[in-house]
RNA sequence: GGAGGGGUGGCCGAGUGGUUGAAGGCGGCGGUCUUGAAAACCGCUGCGGGGUCCCCCCCGCCGUGGGUUCGAAUCCCACCCCCUCCGCCA
């Protein structure tokens, strides 16, 4: 969410964000609201004030003996009056909210302005497609000649957009995972975390998924205000909201391996062949809370510790910046890491890093105290796929498939597949 | 699920109706002392909002939301969360 403060001080940047993006917002509502609000303020605190006073002067003449009634109704009429101005400013202040919260965040200058996709600038490409003197096939048919994947039966047991991995596909799977965090933890300095697979609705309010979208969530039913993680960002990034945390401490680099459950309304007919759109999907996620002063650096470095995943597993990707009319409600800028998939002849989006600045950390209010004293800051939030775990799999059996439809394990990954029993 | 205990400032912890935004301690910041550091001593140190706002004034905030009252951290109700014990259970 943006500061209300700084969107009325800087009412013609946010008109011209908002249309950058497509989207609609009605800032002359918003700007009418807060002329009411700060009129009822106002009155409601004069009243407030002049109740103190009088209540104060009613204890001092009981204890002086004198007779306080008169006093007492004109303070008890006042407090009436506070009641309903209270609640009147309740109620505006709840608009105010509900509007900043569907408000999404301005895009950052260095993001191509565009509508779609068409406008996403690409900053650089890594790795060579491999060129195959046999006809390609998919990860579905690889994966059905290797025996690894099972869309049949996963339709059996759920229904369509599942996959059953069997065998070595189970286990390549589980390396990945494995090997993601291993690399993170290890050689990138994150600390490893395993949170809560559902989230409340607080949470996906903090992180900007709700109240906007919950059409793309999966609600657990009985609690009702409980939902499936449609990403580990959400608990990570919740995992310090309300809290203020010390300078010192940041940057503080989280890295987690969740399911994700997403309920991929909206596209139907698009990849429906396959895993690449499933509605649940490995992913080793990347989160970071930095000082406002360093987040870029840390979106660069952040975005480079994913590539590292792909440039050891020996695929060839592209990093894409996201244009203003393809960013993600929350996000400021967002790289796109995409993955070359030869069966399709082009790149498909693998991993997603974006920095939020302090628009996540208003709605979850995390802050720091700076290191010499002072007030709490909000943090900037950072976060990124570091990978999406299914489809590296689905990566690595096109781009290293051989001729009779089987394919090769990686190299980085062969440690991860043998047996240390 | 049942019984009991508890949620107060960055942290710990007092406080059961009237200058209590809240004792005390820790931590932090500044100072005295010291060649330097530590110790000791002194001072400062919550968040948010409104006001002709860099001075100052005012309002709100003691888990959340209601209620009682002239006045609530303090009394009442509901809810949430944490802890202990019992039951159940992977």
């Amino acid at each position: 969410m943006l500061d209300l403060k700084w969107i009325l001080a800087n009412l013609d940047d946010v008109r011209a964000a908002m249309a950058k993006r497509g989207a609609e917002v009605d800032l002359d509502r918003l700007v009418a609201l807060d002329e009411r609000r700060r009129k009822t303020i106002a009155e409601v605190e004069k009243l407030k004030a002049e109740r103190n006073e009088s209540s104060r002067k009613i204890g001092q003449m009981i204890k002086a003996g004198e007779d306080a009634t008169p006093l007492r109704e004109r303070v008890r009429e006042i407090g009436e009056r506070i009641k309903a101005l209270d609640e009147e400013l309740r109620g505006i202040e709840g608009e105010i909210r509900d509007l900043l919260l569907t408000i999404p965040n301005v895009p950052h200058e260095s993001c191509p302005v565009g509508e779609d996709d068409s406008a996403n600038r690409v900053e650089r490409t890594w790795g060579e497609p491999r060129t195959f003197d046999f006809e390609v096939r998919d990860h579905v048919d690889i994966g059905e000649i290797s025996g690894i994947l099972d869309f049949e039966r996963a339709a059996r047991v759920t229904g369509a957009r599942f996959v059953v991995l069997t065998g070595q596909g189970a286990r390549l799977e589980r390396a990945l995972i494995q090997f993601m965090l291993d690399l993170h933890t290890e050689l990138h300095g994150y600390r490893e975390v395993l949170p809560p697979f559902i989230v409340n609705r607080k949470s996906l309010l903090g992180t900007g998924q709700l109240p906007k979208f919950e059409e793309d969530l999966f609600r657990v039913d009985p609690p009702g205000d409980w939902y499936l993680v449609p990403t580990a960002e959400v608990p990570v990034t919740n995992l310090h909201a309300g809290e203020i945390l010390r300078e010192e401490d940041l940057p503080l680099r989280y890295t987690a391996y969740t399911p994700c459950f997403r309920s991929e309304a909206g596209s139907y007919g698009k990849d429906v062949r396959g895993m690449i759109r499933q509605h649940q999907f490995d992913k080793v996620e990347l989160v970071t809370f930095a000082r406002p002063e360093e987040s870029w650096d840390v979106l660069e470095q952040l975005t480079g510790h994913a590539e590292e995943a792909l440039r050891r597993l020996e695929l060839p990707y592209r990093v894409v910046t996201l244009s203003t009319g393809d960013l993600g409600f929350s996000a400021a800028k967002t790289y796109d890491i995409e993955v070359w998939l030869p069966s399709q002849g082009t790149y498909r989006e693998i991993s997603s890093c974006s920095n939020f600045l302090d628009f996540q950390a208003r709605r979850a209010n995390i802050r720091y105290r700076p290191a010499g004293g002072g007030k709490p800051r909000f943090v900037h939030t950072l976060n990124g796929s570091g990978l999406a775990v299914g489809r590296t799999l689905l990566a690595i059996l096109e781009n290293y498939q051989r001729e009779d439809g089987t394919f090769e394990v990686p190299a980085v990954l062969r440690p991860y597949m043998e047996s240390r029993l």
